[in-house]
DNA sequence: CATGAATGAGTGTTCATTCAT
DNA sequence: CATGAATGAACACTCATTCAT
């Protein structure tokens, strides 16, 4: 459901940089052009905003505070699930899937998401990393603790490389499963269920019955 | 083996540029600084390359050359292994060997190739994908295709997503392995073989036996 | 004795604007700064001065007229002194004790009138040059005039070297007998009789007995 | 004799810029305007330029350099006067003359240099005493102290008094002694000895016979 | 009385590129 | 072969000022 966004100058100006930064990393992102698109004024800009960083800062931490609700909505049902039967796997699949379904609803702050772990700009990169790093980490190191003790894990694969793994897949995924306007429901869930069953059993044959 | 290279002006700017290109996508590399910093003028670099793409596809080049010699290498160890146990799994191990022996041999090359995949400047990025993009996607279809046939793919997973993820991962496996000058081959082994099992069995306890 | 200030808007934007003014010159000196600094709004400052120049030209206008008073507490002395023994010289000590007064008092309007007359900027410096150039020039005239009537003036130098070496030593005494807030009253009065000494005699050894 | 200069763009960069910081302080001279003035491009000025502060300091070095020029040809006289009579006084007048001539020669680097020590910008000024303060005040120092050894100084001056009003005075006597092209060489000796007579023997008529 | 949204000309600086020598 | 002088568009950012509320 589209809200219809009032068009104040400040407005503009936010959905135009999300638009910027989607398509660029940090140095190439051009302030001049925030202010061409959004049909405003350098004195708006700058009367908003202290500096580049400033709103860059701003709208990273609306689109982790937007995919904070799509993920602990499934959290949520992670958690409420008591029964012994809930294998780590799912889990996997439950946050993938709600990365796509962020993806899909704002298709801009997921570019922009994708671009942001990959920043040249090293300053930037380290600003963004001390800020939200720590989420995601610490989740995904909780829940692999508990599928090892559960004995869900292949015992060839170190801990590190589990937690690597899926955190390189979450991260990337979209890559994978490219999510577009044209795409409906069924062919999304096809594409995530082949991710999930690579990440469950691999490549071979030999492991499916 | 390191060759020693002439330190005619035009080298110095291909090492200069090269370095440049590692470390930044195409709009933030600089001419200037590499112009500076291979202590030569803006007029010899302008006697030898057309303007900045030129360089650019010019250095992406030799690096795809250089890459195409180490793939060849092990692709020559498979085409020449006759026998029916040659797995298809097996050859994705020796793919992704090639790439660490490439990036091990050549760091700035593999960096530069990351970071060519997510250009974000698209007319750049589509040069590219229109150069290059076919030789490994042609390459893996071929053995996608012999990997079906010889019955070795899981069959809940579609012929498609068989060829993207091999791509993926040939791609960025090095953010899953990172190469360091430090490690020993003994520790280079342990992570690709982590990754070969994921590869091939997934990360459930149950396929491995 | 420090009288306390009501902290209007309008008087914290001036009290704010004096520590600018003494701090840079007129193009120098900031606006957005004072406004920012006296915690008003862009609006409250353009609703109680017309532009920069204009608050400007008022807070020059204050501390003006609160030299004025300083001067005309002296001035009264040397009127009211009518004694034939009253010699110019000792009105020179007494204008420059106006002003070092004034300064220790008064630090930041001292400060700005100091960089008032090394104003860069002609159009402005014009302006205060014709609204208040008259005055002290004037009234040294006119004391000039008495003492040369008086016969106290080494006749070697001529009526307007006196007039300008008064002046001038009068705009920029604070140069010579730095005033700063840890002297005590002996040490001021002897860095003036010093000043009063070389005016007065000159540095040769010849005319001390 | 004026030397007709090469219209290089280096050269009218230069020139130009001389003229701004003559007008200005460091803040509000505006390379806009010396490249607008000059004829030329930002690109060249910044091909000879490294920055503003580069320009700047180039340029007080050539003024610099310049005055010294006229100061040591004085300074030779003064070395070279080997009588006993030579004064201290005289040696003042010498090196009023210097700055006389040099300003009547080159009056805009006069301008510059008046303005320079005046510098609002603390960071410009602190850079440019660190590196020319020294000279003069190591000069005027010499000089005072044989002055003092020679028994010619008022003793009832100070040691620091006198430094600082022959510092004071010599770098601002041009607002005393104002030079204009109009000026006979007559009219600037007999201002010239005004202000030595002043600070000879002072004001008071009492020490003139 | 007081606010702050909106503006556009201005600042210093970097950029890739051309071209005469 | 190689140099570096010259260019102008673009960059992020600051400025004094206007005006509707």
């Amino acid at each position: 459901m589209k809200i219809e966004m009032e068009t104040t100058p400040k407005n503009r100006i936010i959905q135009t940089a999300i638009k910027e930064f989607a398509d660029n990393y940090y140095d190439t992102a051009s302030i001049n052009s925030i202010i061409k698109n959004s049909n405003t004024s350098k004195g708006t800009f700058y009367h908003y905003f202290k500096d580049k960083e400033d709103i860059y800062l701003q709208i990273i931490d609306i689109a982790v505070q937007e995919k904070m609700i799509y993920m602990e909505k499934k959290l949520n049902n992670i958690l409420s699930n008591k029964s012994e039967i809930l294998l780590f796997n799912d889990n996997f699949k439950l946050l993938i899937q709600a990365g796509v379904e962020f993806a899909m609803d704002h298709p801009l702050f997921s570019e922009m998401g994708m671009k942001m772990l990959q920043e040249p700009n090293s300053y930037m990169l380290n600003k963004i990393i001390d800020k939200y790093g720590h989420r995601t980490e610490l989740f995904i190191d909780k829940l692999v603790n508990k599928a090892i003790e559960n004995n869900e894990i292949n015992p060839k694969l170190s801990r590190d490389f589990v937690v690597k793994i899926i955190s390189f897949l979450l991260s990337n995924y979209i890559k994978l499963t490219p999510i577009e306007k044209k795409m409906d429901l069924k062919q999304i869930t096809d594409s995530l269920d082949q991710l999930n069953e690579f990440f469950k059993n691999g490549i071979n044959k030999v492991n499916s019955k």
